[in-house]
DNA sequence: AATGAATGAGATTTCATTCAT
DNA sequence: TATGAATGAAATCTCATTCAT
């Protein structure tokens, strides 16, 4: 997973000119954590109202509250509700990268790591964060074309990840797949597996108390299907 | 299949409560007529425009414009706009689950008609209805509560039609699938996997050229799910 | 002064399609009457509270009480704010070319065109309609530059009548003046004059009674500005 | 022109008021050279933010940024935005009076006096400062009363320079005007010749290479009007 | 049945100004 | 003095829906 690292954007940089000296003052420090804060908080209550009440139910000015700061306190820190949404998305989506990347890594992207891979996303990031699931597969989309277009790139990148792991797992057991397309056949089809099957015993009705056995036998599935689409 | 047969949906109209079919003069007949092209025409434009430029951009106005109709007149054949939508998910989830639904009947609910499933689904329907496609997957996402009710309703319907199909597929074959959920998780898989496929290779990109080579690796990733998930 | 008939503009012109129909229904035209009457008391409020609350003070929502519509109902007649500015400057100005143009043709092009244009301005113009000269010269100000390109457009549209009227002076005098500009420099010298001058004795102070005297000399003034860049 | 000398308006600082000048440490003074250097180049940016993109354009934070200042630094030196263009059209309308009195007072008020100041008025005021002539006559247009209030004020002034300078004239000459109004009138429609010739040539129109032709065209046409408006 | 002008609630967004540090 | 993050009032504008004709 190479190119994990994202640098988190903030509107402004003004304050960053004076970062580039060594050593802020503790005034400016405190400000700067201050300020990082905030950002959180913003992104917290955004997460929380649009996951709940969805994205176009959440006004700004009931995120302001949520978030204990001002109308303009929002503005000042994101350019507009869209942007607001589109850097919830990138942060979700880095969270679940690092998640699915590590486990990738930590099997040396052999098959354990494919089938770990899945078991974290369903029994940890689903399970223990049902807000970020419904921004990243609900909240997020029928929005904008810019919304659409930033949804895009954090899937390809989703799938890029997924098609690398496969890609390796290939070489690691010296086989090949049926199609130049099928590593990335596979890397979506996967994705697409988690999605749906997430929104379906998640999001549409609560089978958390089976999400062991669901675990299990999407990556069975997934498994499956690596094996058929792979060749000696 | 049981109950693919959906009962289509129109306002009460005035005149058809009073008047049965056989005894209709034949203005009468000519009105009933002219008043199911106007339906149509009203649900094709809004299929376009749905389609072709989103939702929310699509509004009212040009709908009734494109349809060559007045404002009025939408609204009296359609509730509002959500029940426009909901109706042409209606009808877009009906084609689809016959067009599914006889692949699996034509080969007896034979390993063969999930192979012929998903190739008609990418072969047929995706290349053939681009715009019904955008409407089921993306237009009708992050809207109201009530559509997204509905949604659920005509997932549920497809899901079931699959599940029945691999469960009667698992009788045939005098198999069992591991564990009591496994059709439902592969039903929902393999629609999630037809979903981001579709979404990733036509909406996303257009790689309807090699549609034929993604969907046989499609069709074989979800062949060797199944078998994974079958036990003797 | 050839072009003074100015095409009025509405936003849409869907009913005009079938205004061209040489007979309209009484519905139809009664609509009409009743979509021109709006338009017209839309206007009429604008003007009002632009001048005497300033363009930026009446906000959309006054402008609608005062004309006695809802607010959707002011942007079903133009577009937006800008818009309803732009349209009244049009009026305003067309009007005044209508009168000033009028002494010009009434007195043949002669001096006394001049005389009696100035006059009609200062004592009709100007104390019948101080709100359309607070518009025209107060309240289009400092606006967005589509405003002002518009402005520009007025005036450069009156500069043309008067020059016009100077030219055609010349012609009849056997005179020329003194340079290939003159023409133009008088033109927008006597508007100048007009507009200051009326900005002063009327807008920021009332003398409003001496007004009588303040055209004579303005015009008198005029005359001798004219003659003095006359050769033989 | 007597009270030409408007006295400097800057927010009482609290080291002036217990500091005369004579007795200010090295300090002292470095810092207010400092201060009256700020005060200044938060005016210049002002001028040159206000004339280039307009007043409600240039935002205070744009205009801090510009002069390399704090916005609450914009603050310490201005009670607000409209304080800052009230400054800065004090400013203009200083330069500008020096100016034309200085050759009012040059030529003795002769009828001299009016000519040159025309042509200083064009070729050295209108050409060598856009900027200047853009924020007096353009964007301190259609502002708060205030400011309105103040332009008010300022062009009595210039009325007034202009009309003793008429009077003197009138005395030098052993002429009577016309009516008692006369030198007001004339006065008034000099400016508004000045004003609208500079913002039809230079403003919406580029014509500072015949910048001569014109000066001298309004000059005569100004002398033309003089004249006739005078009696023996 | 059809029309289309009128409605108005409700959302986003701006930016001059303040004030604790 | 200087800073700049926080404030929030106030304005524009949209568009699904209604209803008299």
């Amino acid at each position: 997973m190479p190119d994990l690292i994202v640098e988190k954007k903030m509107k402004k940089s003004k304050t960053s000119k004076s970062a580039e000296k060594k050593s802020l003052s503790k005034t400016a420090l405190r400000r700067q954590r201050e300020r990082e804060h905030r950002y959180e908080s913003i992104l917290s209550a955004a997460e929380l109202l649009f996951a709940r009440e969805g994205y176009l139910q959440a006004s700004m000015e009931r995120i302001a509250d949520s978030a204990e700061v001002s109308v303009g306190t929002l503005y000042f820190y994101f350019k507009n509700k869209e942007d607001l949404l589109v850097h919830l998305l990138d942060k979700i989506s880095f969270e679940l990268r690092e998640l699915l990347g590590s486990e990738f890594i930590k099997a040396d992207f052999s098959l354990d790591g494919i089938k770990s891979a899945g078991h974290v996303f369903f029994e940890e990031f689903c399970l223990k964060c049902p807000e970020k699931l419904a921004i990243l597969f609900k909240e997020s989309m029928g929005r904008s074309n810019l919304v659409e277009e930033h949804r895009k790139q954090i899937f390809d990148k989703l799938i890029a990840d997924v098609q690398e792991a496969l890609i390796r797992l290939s070489d690691n057991r010296k086989l090949n797949y049926q199609s130049a397309l099928s590593a990335e056949i596979m890397a979506v089809s996967i994705l697409g597996m988690y999605e749906r099957i997430a929104y379906h015993f998640l999001i549409w009705q609560d089978s958390s108390k089976e999400m062991k056995t669901i675990s299990k036998d999407t990556v069975a599935f997934i498994l499956g299907g690596i094996n058929n689409l792979s060749r000696q």
